[in-house]
Formats: C-alpha cells, structure tokens, sequence
DNA sequence: TCCTAGGGTACTCCTATCTTT
DNA sequence: TAAAGATAGGAGTACCCTAGG
C-alpha cells in the first residue's frame, strides 16, 4: 500500500504539499501544475490515506458507534436503517455492537423490544478474556476509534451509560433516558397510546386494558401515563385488572395475557393497548388459542408497526411511531455534539399515526 | 484521557516497560513489584490504549467488517447475529454497512467521499458523479481501519467483490461464491431445495412449482438446481410456467406468485417452494387476496425459517438453514486468514430442517 | 558469560504549524 | 506574497540495548 511519501516522492514535492492537496487545505495555495502532478501520483499509486494515521492526528475518525439490544429485532430496524443512512450521508462509518450478542445471551430475535431487559452477567463465560459485556463497551469507547455514541433503547443498563457519559465522549440516547445524561431522542409515548385508546373509543369500546412494558424505564412509564391519561380524558375508568405488563417478547405477550385475563373474569375488557408489537403477535396467539376471536371479542392495537403486521393473523392494527426519524434525529444530534454544539434531549415531533388492520373492531355487545 | 506516557512517568518506569506489561508481554520479564506498580497507575488514571495508534504500529485492529444487503431482511438475521457472536467472542469489533442505507443517501455522501483522492476529472464538476457504492467501500477497506471484511450476500456485485479481493484484503463471502476469490462459507442450499420438495412430495403433491430468487447469483442457481434434481430424482416433471422468480421482498414475492399464476392458467401447481422468507410472505397475502386458500388450494414452502413465521396466516412451512453456523464459521475463517491460514470454501455441514407449521397439507384433488 | 529487569530508539502515517525561497 | 519545504508531534509497539549480579 501506497503512503503519502510514495505519492511524495512520485510527484517530486514534499509529503506536506501532497496533504495539502489531498485535503483541498484552503488555507494555502498549491500550483495547478504541482497539484496536478500531485494528483496524478496519487491515482496512479491507488493511494488511500490511512484513516489510522490520520485519526491519530486529528483526533476524529469519522465513525460513530451503535449499542443496541438485538440486531434481528422487528421494533429496532426502522431506527437501524435510519441511524444506517444518516451516517452514510454524513460520510461517517458505523460499528455496531450487538449487546444481545456480546451478552452471549440466546440468539432470540424478541428478547428485547422496546424496554428495557438488563442481563446479567455472562457469569459461566470463561471464553477469552475480552469477551465480557463491560471490557467490549470500555474498550469499544475509550478506544478512541469512536467520535461518538448512540445508545438505543436499553442495551446498557443506566450505570453503564453514566460510566460513558462521564467519559466524556459525546452520547446520544435513543428512545431512553436517563437523567443526568444530556442527548436524548425519544417519540412522543404518551400521544402514542393516546392514539391507540382514541381509535378504540372511536370504535365504541370503554372497557380498554392495557399490557404495558414491565422494565422499569421512561419509555414504559411514557407508555402508560398516555394510556391513563387518555382514558380519563374520554371520561372512561381504569380497571386495575385490565392493567398488564410484561418483556417485549412474543412470550411476554402471551403470559401478560393469560394473567389479565385471569384477573378480569368478572368484567373482560373489549379492547387492548399492547405496548410491544412484539408482545403483539403473543397476544394474537394465545387469544387464538384461548378459543377467543380477534377482533370480535377482543380488539388488539400495537405499538410500533412493521410491514409483518399486515401479514399476521388477522393482520394487526398499529400505532406507527416515527422510528426512521428518531434514527436520523439521533445521529444529527450526535455530529452537533461532535462539532461541540450542546445538546439537548428531543422528542420526536412527528405524531404517531394509526394503521388500522384487522384486529380492531366494534365491540360486539 | 491519560496516555501511556502519564502512566509510565506515574509509576516512574519507561513507556516501553508499561506496554509490556500491560500487554503481557511473555518476551521480556518484569519484576512482580514493578508490574503491580504499573498496573496501580494505569488504573489510577484509568488509561486505556489508544487504538489507533496501536494499530498504526502493529497493523491490526482488531475490527471486521461486515457488508449486508439489508439488515432488516428476517432471512439474514440469524447470520448476523452469528457473526456478531463470534466477533464479539473473539475480542473483534465489528463495522457494519448497510448497503441499502448507503445505496439510498443523499448526494452529500460523494462530496465527502470524494473529499480525498478519488476525485474524478480536475476540471470537472467536483466529482460527484463519482459516488458509487464502491467508493464507499474502497474507503471503508483501503482505510487500514479493518483486518478483514466478510461480504454477505449479494451486498456488493461481483467486479467491487473482485477488486477487494484484489486489494488483498482478507475477505469472506457469504452465501455466495465469485469465480477466482477464495473464502467463502455457504449452506447447503441444494439440499434444503430438495428438503422442502420432498415435503410436498411425501404430502402427495406432484405438481410443483418454485419462485426463485432473481438476481444472478451463486444462492439463485444452487436453490434452483436443487430443485430441478429433486423434482427429476421424485420422477415429477417441470412445468416450466411454474418456475418464476423475484427479489427477495414481500413485495418480490406477489408479483412473481401473479406472475406464476397468469402463466399456468391451465395447469397450476398444487405446491411452490418459494427460495425466500420474505417472498413467501407476499405470496401467502397474494394467495389470500386472490381468493384462494392456503395450504387447501396451495402448499407454500419457504426457504429459511424465523419465529416470525409461527404468526403468519397460516404459519409458514418452512426449511431452517443453518444460518447461524454459517455466520460463525464466516468470523471463523476470517479469522484464519488474518494469521495467513489459506482459507477455502466451506458448505455448512449442518442439513437444513423441515420445519412443519400449517402452509403444507395434502392436495386436494 | 549469561540472565534479569528494564531503558532507549525508531518506526507506523498523517497533519498542523513554522520557516524558507 | 505565493509556493513549497521542514519539523514536530499524535500514542503506541517492535526491536535492540545495557547495567548489574
């Protein structure tokens, strides 16, 4: 491989001058004639810099890094491939670092939606040394190969985020929060289940339940407050029976169900608000199992939406919440952190909007 | 943020003894008291080695990186997540490139990529024309920011595959071969073809068709392959208006099943073996929106399963390749290359699975 | 003379900032 | 003043040295 001396020597000038028109420097003037040879030397070695040797120079490496929960996670790919083509846009490269994968812990794709599951530790991971969660993340920020960090939903549990952010690399949190931490995106939870409660209003129901998420994060309790909020805002009352949570797992789903109902023998629900399209697709299965119909007897709306949600049976009613923007909102907020712009904790002003399907109805009664 | 430098000075040693030590040097001894001093130090200051400059000196970087079409494709998630495991395991850092997220930015990207050196014609308008997909790449590889880099799929055509494996960058491919590249790690895709009709065969089907996949690829061939010799070795004829093929996308999948369906008006299969997840997904809701039913009117096979596929309706039939092995036998081998192993062609020894859900029953007539 | 325990230097490649012609 | 050269790091590691017993 070709360094700059090679391209220095071949164009007969100081390796100075050849980083000068290699960087376009404005700020000192280059011959067209020596620039030209410069730059013939260069194509002609198939000269690359080395980001390396650069990045130890200038202190910026243009890439910016992603810990998020689990990789193969329906919730998390439209905020992926929006976080994915932002930096792309911006000239930054990402490495991500699956946690879920890192954690060692079963390859399960619905492990992790949007709440929060703080694993524990590896534990029986004799494996090689640098295979434990806390040494992949030190190593991986304190490295210096990163400008910068976003944080996606709960893959790091708040200690280790505060360990980060005091660090003082720049961080961005995405759909998190954690006080104390400055940078933070989030979608707007409460209008969320707002919307979720409204569409079944509208429809007729009063008796709407909630399976909520069980972690103890913002998101979750964002979720819920909506939901309250909503329903006494249509003059409706909150059975405490109706009220569920679970982890964002297909099994979750199944069990927070099964618990809710039950809890309500006496006085069913018609409707549903489930806060994990994941716990979703749970829910569908073990009311089909349970011998109930969808949406005939239950009507069943989603957080989050995914193309698979008209695919499922029946297709799922959801409430789609603007996660390709909060990806692209959390890497502008970054590259502003970077250029040493302080930022602040944003929500997501895109509404979330209903996707009617299949699995709400009027209630039969 | 301390350097090796501070700590040398606070444990009143040499740099160089530092480094040995912190590296665990076997080369060279260092007193048990010295030792502990110095690791005293490095952790008062809570030092952690720069990586860049430590891969400027020794030339590696302990980083990978991985190139997918998609991450938000279910079929290749399982492979992903290999990957990032035995990364992870390893003690390797994993860069990944959406190709699709990079594929669809903006104009800017050229600027910043053309930045550099690649800059097209001098005179010209400033090069942004230059901006394919492989100069990000070229950057991303000829960087010296990664030992190794494993191309899956069809992320990259052949002629960027060609020149990488020119550049002399260790590289694994996939579930997917190129000519005159060495390295590259497929499942046995001829064998789940003929898993999954001899499926249909044993439920009686003697008619049976195949969306394959579009694109000319290793992949597309091998499962077409396998299913013109599974079909010849069940003594089945082929009907060729039942053989169709499309991209790899729910939508791919409804066309190519309409496709199927306008050629074989007077004979239609009673089975397809559809060679993608998602395809298979837009034939089952094609299927449903042309009024017939599956599996009474049709059986439905698909290629790679997903715990999705227990939610469709009805829940897919489908043929489990070991996608995970094939990801962690990828960082296997490029492992292997990264300390000079010559490394082959590997097919994943593991047999693909029929997984049995409710898309397949006997046919009807 | 050999070993122990460590020191010293050169080198990786690039860029920022002087200095020179 | 325009145009280029020279120098000094940035943070680490490989390799060669040396003082002392």
């Amino acid at each position: 491989m070709a360094n700059l001396r090679d391209v220095a020597r071949r164009a007969e000038v100081d390796p100075s001058t050849v980083s000068r028109v290699l960087r376009d420097d404005p700020s000192q003037q280059v011959r067209p004639e020596t620039r030209e040879r410069i730059l013939t030397a260069a194509r002609e070695l198939n000269y690359r810099p080395n980001a390396l040797a650069r990045g130890l120079r200038t202190r910026r490496t243009d890439t910016i890094g992603l810990i998020i929960p689990s990789l193969d996670n329906l919730g998390f790919s439209d905020v992926t491939h929006g976080i994915q083509a932002a930096a792309a846009a911006a000239g930054k490269l990402v490495m991500v670092v699956d946690a879920g994968a890192v954690d060692g812990s079963a390859p399960e794709w619905a492990e992790v939606l949007d709440g929060a599951v703080d694993g524990g530790e590896p534990g029986a991971s004799p494996a090689s040394a640098a295979a434990t969660k806390g040494d992949v993340y030190e190593r991986l920020i304190g490295d210096g190969r990163l400008d910068g960090l976003i944080v996606a939903f709960a893959a790091l549990d708040d200690r280790h985020v505060a360990q980060l952010a005091e660090r003082g690399i720049p961080l961005v949190l995405v759909n998190r929060r954690t006080t104390g931490v400055h940078g933070s995106v989030v979608v707007d939870d409460v209008r969320g289940s707002a919307v979720a409660v409204e569409h079944l209003v509208r429809l007729g129901h009063r008796r709407i339940g909630l399976i909520g998420l069980a972690a103890d994060t913002d998101t979750a309790r964002r979720r819920e407050a909506g939901y309250r909020q909503a329903m006494t805002a249509a003059d409706l009352a909150i059975d405490e029976r109706w009220v569920e949570a679970g982890p964002p797992t297909v099994e979750g789903g199944r069990a927070a169900l099964y618990r809710l109902l039950a809890a309500s023998r006496s006085a069913r629900p018609t409707g549903i608000v489930v806060a994990s399209l994941m716990s979703a697709v749970g829910v569908l299965s073990a009311l089909r199992d349970s011998g109930r119909h969808v949406p005939d007897d239950i009507s069943i709306v989603a957080f989050n939406d995914h193309p698979f949600a008209d695919h499922t049976a029946p297709p799922l009613t959801t409430v789609r919440m603007p996660n390709l923007r909060m990806g692209q909102e959390a890497v502008r907020m970054l590259l502003h952190a970077l250029d040493g712009v302080p930022v602040g904790d944003l929500v997501v002003p895109d509404a979330p909007e209903l996707v009617a399907r299949e699995s709400t109805a009027p209630p039969r009664d």
